[in-house]
DNA sequence: TTATTAAATTAACAATGTTTAGTTATGGGA
DNA sequence: TCCCATAACTAAACATTGTTAATTTAATAA
């Protein structure tokens, strides 16, 4: 039956060619000021076609945001190769920011963005999004039993530091930050989390103000 | 010139039923799902009336969006009256998460929606959003002129700190915290910020666990 | 070749933000 | 009182949106 799987390559090319345009043009000018006779333009396709390949523009989202549970989830593994807790910590947070930095669309899709309203439930948000909180958790339990955490319930001090990520990501992609010169962005992410974990823990003050190779210069 | 003046108040007033018609159907729905049909329905008038007292409905969302940071400038000037600073800080930020929670359509247009793209310069966001950001940041260098916090870059710490509150009413909004219970989220929220200054600064877990008057069972 | 099925398009629909041209009401001056 | 200028409002239209139904075109099987 060569000539069926033919046909499924060809649907699955042509809905991977759609997500992959819809996302390109979502980065450059977000989900709502996309429509679907401007996806149709880009593939060269009447605007109806789409519709043969999803349900709707909602659906587009969706698929979108699954694919963003799936590479943040792969990106965040990177951080596990680190031996101590607290700096695959640091990893973590580290790999989570830039995650939402260089893939700004997706993590407005996967975060911020008010999904079109739809129980969450039937997304693939808890499937492939509790994997990565579990990452978070099992590392934030290590840290408690080496002593490095305070002995607090797991699930609030987990969520703390997930809420400081992602507190740090989406005011930068909503250009909150942008009191900072752009250049300086980085420079506020790893003192950002610095603060957090490093000086919190380390407690040596004074040697991390010298260890500090540069401290910038901010202009509000 | 009594009859002009009675014009300009009635012509305020209807701005101001515009504006809270509008909000009232946002909070409900969102800004996305309401049309300008519906404000003009639930005022009842015609829509093209509504072109009379706003460019288009984008400025009501502005409007709204000055109004938001208002209010949360007033709403943030309670915590002053603490003299601790760390308190105060701790103060700051519970004002902060309950005005995002309490008004969360506000919040929405503040920080998460994606505006309507224009440069944030000619919003008034600069202004009175910057003055909120002074007060926060005075309230950490008061906390490191008392040795409270490590002396790095102010406004690193005050970023850092806006960025936690935010991530955690941001993720309680868009219902990210769902996998908590709804009736924990404000012990979470508590804990979350304990964690963040009595657990990191005061240093005494063991003590710390114990004045918990409860530790919530988190189902996840 | 012809019949059947799949793929794609055309043309329309209702709903949206917005504008234009026109209508109604209000207030002041004769 | 009557007329008119201005303000307040509306009806009707416009272009653009997501989406669908009817129809055409292409690909396959008989």
């Amino acid at each position: 039956m060569g000539i069926k799987e033919r046909k499924e390559t060809e649907k699955s090319e042509m809905k991977e060619l759609i997500l992959k345009t819809a996302m390109k043009l979502f980065l450059d000018k977000g989900f709502n000021n996309i429509t679907i006779r401007n996806i149709a333009e880009k593939i060269e396709y009447s605007p109806a076609t789409i519709y043969l390949y999803f349900k709707n523009k909602d659906e587009i989202l969706y698929t979108l945001r699954g694919e963003g549970f799936e590479k943040l989830y792969e990106w965040q593994k990177t951080s596990l190769n680190t031996n101590d807790p607290l700096k695959r910590l640091l990893k973590h947070g580290e790999a989570y920011i830039s995650f939402a930095l260089e893939n700004p669309e997706y993590y407005d899709l996967m975060f911020m963005m008010r999904g079109p309203v739809k129980n969450i439930k039937e997304t693939n948000f808890c499937d492939i999004g509790l994997k990565s909180y579990e990452l978070l958790k099992n590392n934030v339990k290590e840290c408690m039993t080496q002593g490095l955490f305070p002995r607090m319930d797991v699930d609030i001090v987990a969520f703390s530091l997930w809420s400081y990520v992602h507190g740090i990501a989406s005011l930068i992609i909503r250009s909150r930050g942008i009191i900072f010169p752009e250049e300086q962005v980085n420079d506020m992410i790893k003192g950002s989390l610095d603060f957090m974990l490093k000086v919190n823990y380390d407690k040596n003050w004074d040697t991390y103000n010298k260890s500090m190779n540069q401290k910038p210069e901010l202009n509000i």
